[in-house]
DNA sequence: ATAACACATGAGCACTTGTTCATATGACAG
DNA sequence: CTGTCATATGAACAAGTGCTCATGTGTTAT
């Protein structure tokens, strides 16, 4: 009763569908693989890792960052703007100033396990 | 007797000095943070995610990874070429398939860390 | 040697991304 | 209200990325 999946034509030689059907049935939802390399993709800059590392040390303002990075306010704003939208930062206001921190742990222990894969 | 650093003119406002100077000794060096991007830039596409996750579940040839995500073998290919690259597969070859599989535990640590994040 | 199969690779193109520049918002002082 | 400081935001552009298409490499069978 089931209909065939189509194969692309000319593509894939031999099939594997043993293989394959049950792969597929163990994949995660295609949605949570979107936004697990949405994820990824926020880490996926040195500008914004040097970042997070930053905050890893201590709470940080804007002009602090930007000064320790020797870069633009505007550049540093527009990735803290991202990497508040990923909820890896949070941050607090006093009066004209925003202090910006790490959000939760996720970040360090994801920083640490890519770090051991590094230094292999 | 120290030179001054270099501000970038009209940028930073007042300085934050201390705190700057503390975070910077404690920064990792440049170099491995640029390695450390280039490691995530690897989980940031859905194509490698979900590659990743295939081989997880199985070892698994070019073709049956290209039938399982409906892609041409060629950006198969081009993707395993990354990731073997940043040495997050490793292959064997049985006559002309060759089989990929993952080349060591980090990849599946930072995947779940990853996961805890996107699912709190 | 020739053909077929599995996979790899290079060039090219549409799309994305990070920075800059200019400007806007929000908070505080006078 | 006005000006100033700290930060945010939008447009634009150069650089990077992932796919496709065509072709190359390596292995097996005849």
């Amino acid at each position: 009763m089931d209909e065939l999946i189509d194969i692309l034509p000319g593509e894939v030689g031999h099939d594997h569908a043993q293989a394959v059907e049950r792969v597929r049935s163990l994949l995660p939802e295609d949605d949570i693989l979107y936004d697990l390399a949405d994820l990824f993709r926020i880490f996926a800059d040195s500008t914004r890792i040097k970042i997070l590392y930053a905050l890893y040390e201590e709470e940080l303002c804007v002009g602090a960052i930007a000064q320790l990075l020797g870069m633009t306010q505007s550049a540093i704003s527009h990735q803290l703007r991202a990497l508040k939208q990923a909820k890896l930062v949070k941050y607090r206001r006093e009066g004209k100033t925003i202090f910006y921190s790490l959000a939760d742990d996720h970040v360090v222990t994801i920083l640490a396990q890519g770090m051991e894969h590094i230094e292999e």
